[in-house]
DNA sequence: TAAATAGTGTCTCTAAGACAGTATGGA
DNA sequence: TCCATACTGTCTTAGAGACACTATTTA
């Protein structure tokens, strides 16, 4: 209020949480530091705001995850701020971590060059020493994910462009940890009109599959009722 | 990558749309700018996080918004970052928006008093002079509270602590800007088991009404169905 | 007793769940 | 021909919308 006092400043951070499904588990991306604070923790990609570089911090997500994967997000939304005291050691600091999918092979062949940038199931997560609390962001990215699944088709995002409604549905369920009926997401992909019907079938081990691609200017549809819990 | 190069830091500050309902119109709380920029145009209540006083950016929006109204919201949440090079003219900014909802009466006498902090319509704002985009800031904010209004019960934070049925229907026809079938909404209610029937009625222009309040452990239930649009 | 607002009973409507039945590929 | 997987038809179910009906207050 009285003008001029000096405030110091927190450390601000971009972090992302990028998902993959692979082999029906769901995986995370995770960076071995290679510096203090946690050198040798595994931690989340991320890093500062470059202001020559970024325009704004969706950026400097993607410019992140780009430096490790090669490829940029299918998916990108910010999920939350986090802030305190006491989450790095260096003082107060200020993380914005966002919440990115996906697909498994786009980024595969370029990880595995990578050595410092690993896919790590979820459900794996508990044995590694993590870096902050990225632990828990994790797990909040992860319920994030998890409702949004229940009323929209975000999952695929973690399919390449062509895909069949099998394939859909395992990630969707994987997800979920639910089993789903088929039936109802043929209905919300007819409903949504997100998608097109390729003219090529797959081989699945029975009937040819159909193939679907999302439409070019397809937005994202929010459906009107959740899947069942 | 290299280790240790000077990164130029941006500004980071906490903005709060602070929301409330009065006569069937729904405000939110704007404050005469002081200083430069944009000295004498509405702009939202916020700061810079003060780490000698904040815990987390959650302390830094209250804090900021018990300096305006001399109340703590009854619902406070993070909206979004929004980030640039020239949202704000002295530099690359960061904002971290939250979304706030309070009863008109709590706050209503001391705003009164202080010159400086008042409640505008939402349908005014184009009328004003609105700092950095703000404006745009409050659309989003919106937005959210109109989409969480059709699968929560969110509006019983603009209410006092004692409500009644019709109260609560006319908060939520002003948010959505739809009619609400008054028993799609006891329904709710009911189902939600957040509320408590007070031995309390209040007269309304006919048949007494039934004064209903918040339970003391409620959290915030989010129903599997959206109200049809 | 009329007007106004509160609250109930109950039918319709929509989209998800369940599940049996058909279709079509490979071994 | 049998099995596996893809896809369809259709009944059930849950919860919102519509709306007429009853209840209780003040003027």
């Amino acid at each position: 209020m009285a003008g001029h006092e000096i405030i110091k400043k927190p450390l601000f951070t971009v972090d992302s949480v990028l998902f993959t499904v692979h082999e029906d588990t769901l995986k995370v991306l995770m960076v071995k530091r290679a510096q203090q604070p946690f050198q040798g923790a595994w931690g989340l990609p991320g890093g500062f705001i470059d202001i020559d570089l970024d325009q704004n911090t969706d950026m400097t997500a993607r410019r992140k995850l780009a430096d490790k994967t090669g490829f940029t997000p299918n998916y990108l939304e910010q999920l939350q701020v986090i802030s305190g005291p006491d989450r790095d050691p260096r003082g107060f600091s200020v993380t914005l971590a966002y919440f990115a999918l996906v697909a498994h092979q786009s980024v595969a062949s370029h990880i595995d060059s990578v050595e410092m940038a690993c896919w790590i199931p979820v459900s794996k997560l508990k044995e590694l020493t993590t870096a902050f609390d990225h632990r828990q962001i994790i797990e909040l990215s992860r319920q994030r994910l998890k409702q949004k699944t229940l009323y929209s088709l975000l999952p695929v995002f973690c399919l390449p462009q062509k895909f069949t409604i099998g394939q859909l549905m395992a990630v969707i369920e994987t997800i979920i940890e639910k089993p789903l009926q088929r039936k109802s997401l043929m209905r919300r992909i007819e409903a949504s009109e997100m998608f097109e019907i390729s003219n090529e079938k797959i081989s699945s081990g029975g009937r040819l599959a159909q193939l679907y691609s999302l439409k070019l200017d397809a937005n994202i549809v929010n459906f009107e009722r959740n899947l069942s819990i």
